[in-house]
DNA sequence: TCTGATGTGTAGTGTATAGTACATACTACA
DNA sequence: TGTAGTATGTACTATACACTACACATCAGA
């Protein structure tokens, strides 16, 4: 489950075709870690860091925050905290769309956004 | 936050009026940990365990797992598991039925169930 | 050519997690 | 009154998490 840290090398990558100061050392320097550390975790060498880091890089690297976090094995703590105040109701819904195909699932997102349920 | 504790320790000596051996030391021993450390949990002096140490708990003590889980402000493994597998339909979904009632999120477990969306 | 930026290696840190092991003190009851 | 069972206190432990600090080799550009 290197994944991660190859999904951001590349994105890290791509970004400096364009812009050179997409280096690991800038990046971590904007983000907020040491070079050595993000170099590590890009190449697998080091776990994914901390929900906060991985939002910043989420932001550093204009992708989506929960697909990132996902690839590094977490779930947003404002989510967990979303179902541990209706754990019951939550975790029925959760289990229950597990094996819902995208097409349905979207749709039941879209009901669930216009409050007509 | 030593809610979980209290729980567990109220749980515990109500089914112990009609049953002897919800002590703490045979529940511990069912449960498969050691009896001062249940003991410090039940009184807030330790954070709560683990989450299969949680489980064997619920079971021991016929209680929804999902809900000790909350508690002890966890949130299931397998339910984190449906979320990293579509983390932008699954995130959507959450965050939309976050402010929802009770009421309306029961009839949308109950639409998913069915299939019908 | 040399200088500044770059990526990476090695080592170490503080804190949290998830407990065990054993000693001690209380308490019910035969 | 002794003893079996019960709860709790104290001390430890091992592993993971989330990083930092710094040295080093390389490499591109002025």
């Amino acid at each position: 489950m290197f994944e991660f840290g190859n999904h951001i090398r590349r994105r890290r990558e791509e970004l400096r075709q364009s812009d050179r100061t997409y280096s690991v050392r800038q990046v971590a320097a904007r983000v907020g870690v040491e070079p050595s550390y993000l170099s590590k975790i890009e190449r697998g060498r080091e776990a994914p860091p901390s929900e906060a880091k991985i939002r910043a890089l989420a932001h550093e690297l204009d992708e989506d925050p929960d697909a990132l976090l996902a690839m590094a094995g977490k779930v947003a703590g404002d989510l967990q905290e979303v179902i541990r105040r209706r754990p019951h109701l939550m975790s029925q819904l959760i289990r229950e769309v597990q094996s819902m195909p995208d097409a349905n699932l979207r749709h039941l997102v879209a009901r669930a956004r216009q409050r007509k349920n």
